[in-house]
DNA sequence: TCCATAAATTGACCATGGTCATTTATTGCG
DNA sequence: CGCAATAAATGACCATGGTCAATTTATGGA
C-alpha cells in the first residue's frame, strides 16, 4: 500500500487525455472517436478502457475539469445583488455546456448522482453551481417566500430548460440569453414583470 | 402518384412495430435490439432501416405514442382549479416518460424540434401538453402576473426537473410527486407556501 | 541481484447500430 | 399478358464502442 498507482499511469493517462483534447479541438467533442485518441496517445484500445470506465467517462472528464474552471472564475467574484450580473454570471457556463448538442447530451445525462460513491466530475459542478447561485441569491432583491435552496434548483431547472431550447430551431436560436432572463425573472422576481395596472386586465376565467 | 404507398409497406411496419412492443414487454425500452426486433418480425435488417431512420426513430414513434394516449386522457378530463388536481393530472405522464432512464433521455432529446419539417412524434407531445396545461393553469388560483404560456413553460422545465432527479439516487427515489408539488407551488403560488408571521423570519444577508 | 507478485498494457475479438449495391416484388401501360 | 419502371426487401459489409485472456513491466523482499 506504499504506491498504489504507477508514475506510468499517470503518464499514459496524461497522454490519453491530450490526445483527446487535441482531437476535439479539431473535431468537437462530438467527433471525438476512441480510436483515434489511442492511435495519437500511441497506446492500445485497451489500455483507454483501464484508464476510463468508458467513452462517456472520458468526455464526463474533460467537460467537467472545463465547467468546473468557468464556475471557479463566476466564484470568485463578488455577489453582486442584480439579476443582470447574475445572468452574466450564469452565461459563459451555460454558453459552454451548450456548446454543442453532445455536450449538452452528456451534462444532463450525468448531472445527477446514481449512488453517494459515482459522484462524478459533472455532477461535482452541479453541487459548485448550487453553492455559487446560493451566495448570489442570498445578496439580491429576491424572492424569499422559499429556501434558498430551492430557488437556486428552480434557477438550474430554466437555465436547463434555455440550453435545450437552444437545438430548437423553432425558436430563435440566438437568444439562449434573452430566454434565460425571461425565466429567472418570473422565478426570481415574480409579480416584477407586470406594470401597474396591467395586473387585473388579465382575463378572468 | 396514385398510390405512393403500397400495401406491403404497412404489412411490414406494422410487423415491425408489433415485434418491437413484444421485445419491449420483455426487456424493456432499453433492452431492446434491432437484431431482436427483424429476427421476431421475419424480415432483414436493411428492411428496418428502411421503415425508421434510425434506431431512435423507432422509440420515438413507440414512445411518442404512449405519451399522446396518456395526454389524451388528461385531455379529456374537465379542467380543475386546484394544484392537486393539475398535479394529478400531469403525473401518469410523467411517470411514464422517466419509467427507465433510457426512456427518459429519448423524451428529452427529442422534445425539441430542429427544423419546422423535422417535428417528431414525441416533439408534438409537447406541444400538446401546453395546450392542456395553457387550459388547466388559466382555470386555476395561479398567478397572473406572466403570461400562460410562459407559466406552462415553466410546468415543463419543472416537470424534467424531477423526472430527473428520479435518477439521483441521492434524493430519495419515491418522491417524484412530491418534489414536483414543491416545485409547482413555488412557481405557480408564489408567497402560497409561506405561513404569515414566518415570512420575515428568513434571515437577511 | 533474482524472483514472486501485482499492476499495467496489449490487440484480437465481440456486440450492435447502420449502409448500400443487388435482388425481388409490384404497378401501370400498351 | 408481357414489359418497363418503380418501390420494397435483402444481407453482406462497415464503423465504432467495448471485452478479456495473454503478455509485458514494475515493485518489494530475501
Amino acid at each position: 500500500m506504499t504506491k498504489p498507482v504507477q508514475a506510468r499511469t499517470l503518464k499514459t493517462r496524461a497522454k490519453l487525455i491530450a490526445a483527446a483534447e487535441a482531437v476535439i479541438s479539431e473535431t468537437g467533442y462530438q467527433g471525438l472517436r476512441v480510436e483515434e485518441v489511442v492511435k495519437r496517445a500511441g497506446v492500445a484500445k485497451g489500455t483507454f478502457f483501464a484508464h476510463f470506465r468508458d467513452k462517456d467517462a472520458l468526455m464526463e472528464q474533460l467537460i467537467g475539469t472545463r465547467i468546473a474552471t468557468l464556475l471557479d472564475q463566476a466564484a470568485s467574484q463578488p455577489p453582486e445583488a442584480d439579476l443582470e450580473a447574475l445572468i452574466a454570471l450564469l452565461l459563459p457556463v451555460l454558453q459552454f455546456m451548450s456548446c454543442e448538442r453532445y455536450v449538452l447530451e452528456i451534462v444532463m445525462r450525468y448531472s445527477g448522482v446514481a449512488s453517494v460513491d459515482t459522484i462524478g466530475p459533472i455532477a461535482l459542478t452541479f453541487g459548485q453551481q448550487l453553492e455559487v447561485l446560493t451566495a448570489w441569491l442570498q445578496h439580491g432583491p429576491y424572492r424569499r417566500d422559499i429556501a434558498p435552496d430551492l430557488l437556486a434548483e428552480g434557477v438550474q431547472a430554466f437555465a436547463m430548460q434555455a440550453m435545450a431550447l437552444r437545438f430548437c430551431t423553432l425558436h430563435d436560436s440566438t437568444a439562449l440569453e434573452t430566454r434565460l432572463r425571461t425565466y429567472l425573472q418570473a422565478w426570481l422576481l415574480p409579480d416584477a414583470t407586470v406594470k401597474p395596472g396591467v395586473k387585473s386586465a388579465v382575463k378572468q376565467g
